[in-house]
DNA sequence: AGCAACTTGCTGACCGGTCATTAAGTAGGC
DNA sequence: GCCTACTTAATGACCGGTCAGCAAGTTGCT
């Protein structure tokens, strides 16, 4: 009665894959229910693997949130860098905030960005690393797309950073609203594409010179 | 060797001051510890009383929890509709926006707001109630201001639910960007008011009609 | 006034359940 | 046949919730 010759194996040996597919499945569950409510041994079926497995590859609960958020995370700023391509500025930050709109409307984000935000006071290191290699490399690739289109006068005079500030937390908090359709009742109705719009047109109404205003 | 005839009391019945500090204790701990991680006992002491008493008030940690945010965030709606009362709606936007962005840099909400947006998926009737008495309300009151600007012709045309939540939306990011100190180190250094002042101009670029940029 | 007799706010030890973590055992695959 | 990826199940820490008892305060009686 024990396991036929020629059966399928119960289980295979994939030591090189498994590792991600436990980042992703724990990154998964973490962005359902938080840090603390996320059960390790759901992590581990979502995996397709057995508790004891998720140990094998890190050390601790605590560690597999920090490197499956950290994993994820990296991807999306290069992403972002590759999206905007050398042009036209005002052509390159209309594309720069449709690619962050529509990066950030991925369905995972909105979990994603509060498990993260809830988060973070825990992890001192972590909240650093945030704020250095995400949200300060987005905000400074904003800001010189800003600095680009003030110098050849096709944005009015403005402190980049400053306006880098606002573009990215327009994006942000509107993907924050949008993420939780109860949360914020008067955005839920409309649709992504009309969102974007909403935003891109508002932001460069701030940012175009009064002459050219409406003209772009 | 028993208690001293005059010696104070090891504690007091004071069974109407308990629910409020035992209210305050808790936001504060749920505000730092979230949810999960917050121990019923840490509330209790903190407020001064020991763990059976919270439950003398509450029925449990989640009752608690709901009851503490709604207890604290009530007053604050009230308190944006007193602040922008009738007048010049110019002056009404920037009073609305300074008296909103005032009121989320008080240390504690930015810490509050990360728990809401952190623990409310696991509170659906808590969302509602939060979109509608919260959100709702204070975009309704900015949409309100914009329309009456749009219909003097101080402000551009522009649909008043949008400008609103572009208004709010760059608030309230604001205020959880500044929460955390190494969270956004391109914020960090300004002042409060400095930040303000940034938000308040770079909105009222956009809203302003073209004639009149910079005229305000 | 003084002093039981009583009510009730409050305490704190305890129980039970839920996981994170680990140790021991099993089976894939070279 | 052996290494090791993987499973299984034991261990123990931790914490929400309960409740029996204690003491603060109050009432009524003399």
């Amino acid at each position: 009665m024990k396991s036929l010759p020629d059966a399928a194996p119960r289980w295979r040996r994939r030591p090189t894959e498994r590792p991600q597919e436990i980042l992703d499945a724990a990154l998964q569950v973490f962005s359902e229910q938080g840090l603390a409510r996320a059960r390790v041994e759901d992590i581990a079926t979502q995996a397709g693997v057995s508790k004891g497995t998720v140990y094998l590859y890190f050390d601790s609960k605590e560690d597999l949130f920090r490197e499956s958020v950290r994993n994820r995370i990296a991807r999306t700023v290069e992403m972002l860098e590759a999206a905007a391509p050398p042009g036209n500025s005002v052509a390159r930050i209309q594309r720069f905030i449709d690619a962050y709109w529509q990066h950030l409307r991925q369905p995972m984000f909105g979990s994603i960005y509060r498990l993260i935000l809830a988060e973070l006071p825990q992890f001192p290191g972590f909240t650093q690393f945030y704020g250095e290699e995400v949200s300060g490399r987005v905000i400074e690739l904003a800001a010189h797309i800003v600095q680009e289109g003030v110098d050849e006068g096709r944005f009015r005079p403005i402190d980049p950073m400053v306006a880098a500030r606002m573009i990215v937390g327009l994006i942000v908090q509107h993907a924050i609203w949008t993420s939780q359709p109860r949360l914020f009742p008067r955005v839920g109705n409309r649709s992504d594409a009309d969102i974007g719009n909403e935003i891109k047109a508002f932001l460069l109404s701030a940012l175009l010179p009064p002459a050219t205003k409406g003209t772009a």
